[in-house]
DNA sequence: ACGCTAATGTCAGCCCCTGACAGTTGACAA
DNA sequence: TTGTCAACTGTCAGGGGCTGACATTAGCGT
């Protein structure tokens, strides 16, 4: 069971979670002091940065949640499928399971919308970038494994992976610039982006004259 | 002809990005503080933000640099190529005729250590991307007019450029972590990284049994 | 030579973040 | 229960990035 001092501390990072969260959907990341989100819980400034090493992470907790959900996802797929399969099955899957991880801390709504505002504040966009191929050098070790190769010599499972992330990244973007941010419209969204890779990559797209 | 005014403010700029990615690149950016910038050009700190709209924008000039030359390469590839040789060929040449854009403000050299800066400095290589998903974009409304196709309705083009630029991403952080730093290990790397992407997509990477 | 404008320096201040120190509160044993 | 110890918190001081306001300097055109 948890101890008393165990409970506080966990209410009070949940809390500053929760606070931070409902700033940053209301008025902005950049317009949200930490002073704020700390007057919000009636800690410290200092207390806060004792529960989050920065401001940043507090905005990238939830998606460390989902991001952790899905690669757990992809590490459960059956081992017939074959990589780009199981990415596939695993993101599209995700999608709908996720609130059984997320919801858990906050609305899965509020997370939807923390999206939206990642997407839309630069600076956010780029550590999330940057998490993304941390994710992904988890991914390929995984793909390897699976697969049995060698992940360091065999650049095959790092280059999948990247592939595979961009195009979500591509997604994840007319997503958020879009009218529905709807679960099922995300994944819609994917099927159709991931079937269009290949065509992509194709010879060239002009019409046959 | 220039005026002597404008003579000095391009001097005092150059001055200034030569002493940040000299300093970056000897103590590493996070060291760095912009008063040292500042004062080894013998200006005010206030000086430096009318220069620079921040410290990361000193560390991002020689890559602008290099970024608008490569879109220019690709721009002028010949229209018969497919996009993906278009950009193949774009890349690999653009390698070689660096020197031209970049070598006029600092040495190459210079350029190529400050490249390893930005890899392995966690918030650099975060705005790294945003700029390079940045640059993808001009990218693929460059390739939609090219083959003709509409930029904003069909996913091709956003889609091919950024597997392409996930490929390119993977080599660059490669290469960073290598210990050979030279241009033609760059060139080689990408062409051999080039033409794994099929083999990583394909069904499956076990060994036939 | 002189007024005008652009470039610079100085100053004050906000915000993110950290180390140090002191005060408070929960945990655990006597 | 009580007292000790460890953990948690608040306060304070300060560094570093960045900005607006204002005064000062220096190049420009007449």
């Amino acid at each position: 069971m948890e101890t008393l001092r165990e409970r506080k501390k966990r209410r009070t990072k949940d809390a500053l979670l929760r606070a931070a969260v409902e700033l940053f959907t209301t008025k902005g990341y950049e317009e949200t002091t930490v002073d704020e989100i700390a007057d919000a819980v009636e800690v410290s400034q200092r207390t806060f940065f004792r529960y989050f090493p920065g401001k940043q992470e507090a905005a990238f907790a939830l998606q460390e949640i989902a991001e952790a959900h899905f690669v757990e996802a992809v590490r459960e797929r059956p081992p017939h499928e074959t990589p780009l399969e199981a990415l596939r099955q695993a993101v599209l899957e995700g999608w709908d399971t996720m609130h059984e991880s997320v919801a858990a801390v906050v609305p899965l709504d509020l997370y939807l919308r923390m999206y939206q505002v990642i997407e839309s504040t630069p600076m956010l966009l780029a550590v999330h970038l940057r998490r993304s191929i941390d994710a992904e050098d988890e991914l390929a070790r995984v793909l390897a494994a699976r697969e049995g190769v060698d992940a360091e010599e065999d650049p095959r499972p790092r280059l999948a992976v990247a592939v595979f992330g961009a195009v979500i990244r591509v997604t994840e973007r007319r997503w958020s610039a879009g009218d529905d941010f709807s679960i099922s419209a995300m994944r819609e969204l994917t099927a159709a982006y991931l079937d269009q890779v290949g065509p992509a990559l194709m010879g060239n797209w002009r019409p046959a004259t």
